[in-house]
DNA sequence: TTGAACTTTCAAAATATTTTGAAAGTTTTT
DNA sequence: AAAAACTTTCAAAATATTTTGAAAGTTCAA
């Protein structure tokens, strides 16, 4: 397999697995071009490259840019913009899951949190049932929290312990 | 709002949920109608309550089942079947991971290892950066399979002192 | 062996999502 | 002020996904 066979497979990889993940494809292979580009690129490089209209690159860059994995580039005496993708993966990890909690499970939350406290006859099985689900679904967004939380500090303890390690 | 409506919001909250996560809406909403049903249902009351045919309601039944989240019970002197789902969400929650980076993430770590193992010109950037993002990617799944193990195992020792404290 | 009571399948139809491309918008240079 | 060099928008077209429903399949009782 050469360069191009296997940029081309990661970048289809890339797209199949962000379409399973709710995730537009094409949105997943812009970010996997970027994420294996050295330098930034333009639009109409990933025009170019992943064969799309500019409307679709256009659309697919700011959208990047909005979910925080992709930064604007200006270079001095040129005109048009470069795009740079975060290539730190465990922080697109980190900064992907941020953004789905706030766009996609805090909304869910508050439902929640109205569900909770709707008035329904105690005597009722089906009410019960209901808020009994409601209730533990909430307990399990809190236990995933927590995990987050430690694993981002498992991360940085690692962190500060090499570099101390460094300078003993 | 009576349990109706709520019952109502919590479906179609569920099924915008999964639906934004790539799991299809209508399978969603059937694991969210069985998740608050306190009895086993049928395929009739299924398709009856979300107004959804034979068919749809059966797939996403057998799907449902596939996944591991919803059993198939079958009553003496009864011909039909009637699915009931998991209502630990807690074990529901470890189930859909488990599945998904099944289905998901390993076909696409199997494509990684592929990957970086190409041989390719160790001065040729762009296959610098390239194998870079995948082991990047590599390390941050290891990560986060560990922090996966480590949520599950203080659930277990939570659950463990729990039951301790009962019988001291 | 037939028929009743179910479940499963799948091609066609319906629906939802994505993509295109050209027009409109913006900013800078001449 | 006009033109050049870009970016953005969005309605229509293309594509992908989901849903339907009727036919086929299965299982069991009579």
């Amino acid at each position: 397999m050469n360069h191009q066979e296997a940029k081309a497979k990661f970048i289809q990889t890339w797209g199949t697995l962000g379409s399973s993940w709710g995730i537009s494809r094409t949105m997943a292979q812009v970010h996997a071009l970027l994420l294996i580009s050295p330098e930034a690129m333009t639009t109409e490089e990933v025009m170019e490259d992943l064969k799309i209209s500019r409307g679709n690159a256009n659309m697919n860059l700011r959208d990047l840019i909005d979910w925080g994995l992709v930064f604007r580039e200006l270079r001095a005496g040129e005109r048009k913009e470069y795009f740079r993708a975060e290539k730190d993966i465990w922080k697109v990890a980190k900064q992907i899951i941020k953004e789905r909690r706030k766009r996609e499970i805090e909304p869910v939350l508050k439902v929640l949190e109205e569900l909770k406290n709707t008035k329904g006859d105690k005597n009722d099985k089906q009410h019960k049932a209901l808020v009994e689900a409601v209730s533990n679904i909430e307990s399990v967004v809190e236990k995933a929290d927590f995990a987050l939380e430690r694993a981002i500090k498992l991360d940085e303890n690692a962190l500060v312990g090499a570099l101390f390690k460094l300078f003993k």
